[in-house]
DNA sequence: ATTTAAATCCGAAACGTTTCGGATAAAATA
DNA sequence: TATTTTATCCGAAACGTTTCGGATTTAAAT
């Protein structure tokens, strides 16, 4: 049997009231009584149930997590791990638990967003990785409950987010580019529904245009943040535009794909063609070449992410925007232009 | 304001109980009310508050999770995501929710294990990576929390185990070194508190044994499992004892630092010196060169051991002890020994 | 000695469910 | 018609907390 706090006071002499106060710190009882109480807890072995706690309080000190690509697929990035990491991180310097939500399945689909939360009356929330197009999103604005996003800008009175600055950071993976005298240069980008693709198509853009180099539209292509994809993609662009001679790519993994397409196509990278990815992954730099890229901390993300949700959720502060640098990695898959 | 089952009943013009017994599916209502009742509950944008139904039904539909490694220094090796992955793949499947407790800070380590889990009234739990002398583990054995541990054989009433032969894949990893002509095998072992260290080392010491080759003790170092301290054990081996032809490393992080000081003292991996590794991590194939290593499938370690947790919460099985196989993978960093 | 203030305690209601043991009314049986 | 069965419903207690408002006792102030 688990002891409760009828059985404490029972033994104690006194009323439940009295053990609660005494338990929680309350001052109106005595140091007597609470030194009674407090060994007689540790002796019976209590541990309050946060379940009733939470019915009476209306609070449950969770915070509910809604990240896509905790599955197999998503092994070769640690990008999720590196901010679940980071989220718990923060959670455990508070004394919230983290809960994973089964948004996978497609069964558990069926239940709404706030239906989940609700449900588990979770406090907050931090979401990743949902689509724009994704009925989850109207419904986070649309809720009262205190969520922070990464990667999505979504502000309103009870929802934040984290995120880096995706369009500078491209834009620098481009001007490196330039820098090394190219100017033929294409995009394989991820899919449209997310929302750093349009952020790095944006910097793509951004950095052509301010070098006066035309922005060729046929030179981009979406490789839906895929190796496969990319490396398909990366088969048709080379092919198709010989001209070019480098490529800049909307992930890690993908310019991993377009590196295996170019040595494919007979082409020396980074001497034939440069490439250039974004996330700095674990992978990046064990790659042949390794891989010049966009780093961006996840880890930091996540726990931004869970400081953020936290100090919104014990009313120290408003949802805010917090955005995160990127840095510019050289390695060797990127190198000047020959001619 | 969130609807309760009150306002339905009000709503319906009936009592809590038969609009409880409604949405449960109970036979004792009629056709007309439940449906009713049910289009009530859609358009109130109902949703159960399941602190209550904790309460009173003393289930929680949620499964503890008590990882040690969610954190920045594993993010090397994709082990604990991969292994979150399977678990969060069986969890789906049927309706638990998952919830990862917070063990690494310090102050919530006064906790006990059974706090812990008393306190979120987790019906079950998932105990990954700890150690042999972890005073947890001794509460686990003696509460009567259901619980599955990843790689820790213990077997009782309400605890099961699912982990991988690690004395038979150790034991190929070495026959396979013998095969290719290799006698002075060394070996870089985890740490004393490891259940995997162990048997890996009884693999390791029965497979020279049963080709007459006698145990140096001298020979066995532990790394900690970490890349760093197995480069530091492997300089010292190498140049103490330079007639060692080939390492057996009891995880692939330790064989990449293990490779990393053989190429500092001068040594060309595999032709002076052999190295395998364990686990069959993703960088493992990255490497230069290529590890060979025994892989283990972490994913469906994940996988068996929430199915098995499931099945004993529904009553559907007794605690069982699960072991899964391992596979030989040969790539670059081993090779017959010149003479 | 009387009044006021402070310290310490407690009863009861509330949170949102589930469920046991009936109650009522309609239908079937005798 | 009287009795039994069946179908449908409900009241109230229970789960383990917290907290409001008040009660009692003790100490301080007048």
């Amino acid at each position: 049997m688990t002891t409760t706090i009828k059985d404490i006071a029972k033994a104690a002499g006194v009323s439940v009231t009295t053990v609660s106060r005494a338990l929680n710190g309350y001052s109106d009882v005595s140091e007597k009584t609470r030194k009674k109480i407090m060994t007689l807890a540790k002796e019976l072995n209590y541990s309050p149930n946060t379940l009733a706690r939470g019915l009476v309080m209306n609070v449950s000190k969770t915070i509910g997590l809604l990240v896509s690509g905790l599955n197999r697929e998503s092994e070769k990035d640690q990008i999720i791990f590196s901010i679940l990491s980071g989220i718990n991180s923060s959670a455990s310097e508070s004394d919230y638990d983290l809960v994973v939500f089964n948004t996978n399945s497609s069964k558990q689909r069926e239940k709404t967003y706030t239906q989940l939360c609700r449900e588990r009356r979770v406090d907050g929330v931090i979401i990743q990785g949902i689509k724009t197009d994704d009925p989850y999103l109207l419904e986070v604005v649309e809720s009262d409950i205190p969520c922070v996003l990464i990667d999505i800008p979504v502000h309103s009175d009870n929802v934040g987010y984290v995120t880096t600055d995706n369009v500078a950071g491209a834009k620098k993976a481009v001007e490196h580019l330039i820098e090394l005298g190219h100017r033929n240069i294409a995009m394989v980008n991820g899919h449209s529904k997310a929302f750093v693709s349009k952020k790095r198509l944006e910097g793509y853009k951004m950095a052509l245009e301010e070098s006066n180099i035309p922005v060729n539209q046929e030179w981009i292509y979406n490789g839906k943040f895929e190796e496969h994809s990319a490396s398909l993609a990366a088969k048709e662009l080379l092919t198709k535009y010989p001209d070019i001679s480098a490529i800049f790519c909307a992930s890690d993994l993908m310019a991993l794909g377009v590196i295996t397409s170019a040595k494919e196509l007979g082409l020396r990278v980074p001497e034939d063609v440069s490439i250039i990815g974004y996330d700095d992954i674990l992978l990046a730099s064990y790659a042949t070449p390794p891989l010049t890229t966009i780093s961006q901390n996840f880890y930091q993300l996540g726990f931004q992410a869970g400081q953020l949700l936290i100090s919104m959720l014990d009313g120290k502060t408003d949802p805010q925007v917090i955005t995160l640098g990127t840095k510019l990695i050289v390695r060797g898959s990127t190198t000047s232009k020959s001619f």
